[in-house]
DNA sequence: ATGAAAGCGCTAACAC
DNA sequence: GTGTTAGCGCTTTCAT
């Protein structure tokens, strides 16, 4: 395993010169630079990243913590970031924090402040202060995609927004009795995500002259399945039944879909179902929604910790960088019969 | 930032004792291992992962590269080998091999070789010999799941038994016009899992006096919409239409089911359909399927690994450890009808 | 632009 | 069982 010294030796300068030629600190003849970069290739040599990181404190490595593994928006997300920072020439340690609280804490207080990370990308996850304060006492940067967290840079789409355009669709096709299908207590306790959508869907209706009516707000998981059932559930109604349904996700949306199928109903002729997200199983299902772009959002993700990581270090302030979000008009919704 | 000399201080040893008391590596009296974890506690002591790597050579961090983070698959099996890993005590730095032939050398010639991992898991990945080789040289453990490597220990699945038992469960139901659902060339070429599981399906199928029929198979690519297009096809045909259909994947079942009832067959009186891999969704749409148990994949893989990176290291041999599957029966399979 | 040398914060012989 | 100490392989002043 070749060392700095017999790539310096080959080369015929000092370590010193190598180190900074293949790290590009501080300046370095073009001569000596191309010397060095061809022993270095004859070699075969690589930095040890740990001698690095140990005399520079910089380990080219970031932490992402994510809650699920095995959801179509997380791995999206987690796509994007590994890309982008495979691309910068760093690695990702992953954290999954499914388990319970003592994972959690272990992951913070162990894992984490080992410095092994330069930064921290938390996806979908409120941190508590603690837990910031921790990584800011440690000076680690940390972005946030999607959860709110309070005093971080933070990536999030307007919910309220999205959800509002959804119902605005809805409503503009001549729908009036627009049902939501939103997240239950569970998961709004960790994401918020859901009551902004349904504050969405309630403004959206307020200003179209309809007061929300609670009978037509059904609680899921975020599933097929459970969007399956909460469908069922609105549209069984025997009376005043739903012309259409705004589903806070596009996996709910499909269960809603599924659910109408069931019921012999036909969409969007005697229902129109709008979801969120652009799943991969969207168009498919020829499902109309508003599309976010995870992967995307995972690629700036990492741009945003790049200011801060590298030399200009504008010291980011806290603050929210909107994400774009777009509406995709396909099978699933339509005009509601006469 | 307290360092062990801190903590060296606060418990009145030496800074060599600290270290044996907190690895655990080399006899510490109960005493002193008492006042050494309770300084550490009062300072918040967490070891530097990279000067304790640069001197003892191990890194606690495991490398895990996929070809895919968004499929079930794939995420439930990292998913696994991360929780395991977690409890174990190490990292998990993730590659994910998405993109083009670029990445693929870049991860290896470039991260894997930094000396950054003690280890590395490949998920469904059929590595050069080349690769294997580079890691050999470093002294580097490998161990695959899925993907059959070649010199390599690894966990994989009986495909041919798998699709045996599948087949022989519609063969038990009196089924003889069963057509299969497989991999195309394209997936074929990295995984050869498709071709086993046509294998598979071909001896039960001779094994009952059933000459396979070309006709009766159909390329897909392991999604709904690919299981939906190939059993549109083949539920299409005009003569001797199949009575059943074995998907290679449950996402191509489940596809196979929405083209059935497309068609306005219902399943499973006009057409039974089984999958393998009991997927998240499978139960959600009644699908009888053969099981396999991705999670469990994961933590197995990570077992194997630690009896190589812990100290009895008994040089492991490459060996291919079988994976359990199992026959799920539920609603989409019954007896053809006359 | 380059080299010499002093660490970075631990671990592992080795000595006691 | 515990302390002393020499590295681990780089990066980065500080000179030149």
């Amino acid at each position: 395993m070749a060392g700095i010294d017999d790539v310096a030796r080959l080369a015929g300068v000092s370590t010193a010169t190598v180190s900074r030629a293949l790290s590009g600190r501080g300046h370095v003849s073009p001569a000596s630079k191309a010397k060095v970069e061809e022993a270095a290739a004859r070699l075969g040599y690589v930095v040890s990243s740990s001698a690095s990181s140990l005399a520079s404190g910089r380990t080219r490595n970031v932490g992402v913590v994510v809650p699920f593994l095995n959801r179509w928006f997380f791995s999206s997300v987690l796509e994007g970031v590994q890309q982008a920072l495979l691309r910068t020439g760093y690695d990702l340690t992953l954290y999954n924090l499914a388990g319970d609280g003592d994972e959690r804490a272990t992951v913070f207080e162990q894992f984490l402040l080992r410095r092994r990370v330069d930064a921290v990308i938390a996806i979908s996850l409120e941190l508590t202060e603690a837990e910031v304060n921790r990584l800011h006492e440690l000076g680690k940067p940390l972005v946030g995609v999607g959860g709110p967290i309070p005093g971080v840079r933070t990536l999030i789409i307007d919910d309220v927004a999205v959800a509002r355009l959804a119902t605005e669709h809805l409503l503009g096709l001549g729908h009036r009795r627009i049902a939501h299908i939103g997240g239950d207590l569970e998961f709004d306790l960790d994401f918020h995500l859901p009551t902004n959508r349904r504050l969405g869907y309630e403004a959206a209706l307020r200003d179209a002259g309809i007061e929300p009516d609670p009978a037509r707000f059904a609680p899921a998981d975020f599933t097929i399945r459970g969007g399956y059932h909460a469908a069922k559930q609105l549209l069984g109604a025997p009376h005043d039944r739903p012309t259409a349904i705004f589903a806070a996700s596009d996996e709910m949306a499909i269960g809603s879909i599924l659910a109408a199928r069931d019921l012999g109903m036909v969409v969007p002729r005697d229902v129109s179902i709008i979801g969120v997200d652009d799943h991969d199983l969207s168009d498919f299902f020829g499902l109309t929604t508003v599309a976010q772009f995870p992967r995307v959002q995972g690629e700036q993700a990492v741009e945003l910790l790049m200011d801060e990581l590298e030399p200009g270090h504008a010291d980011a302030e806290p603050s929210a960088t909107p994400l774009p979000f777009e509406l995709r008009v396909r099978s699933s919704t339509a005009r509601p019969a006469e």
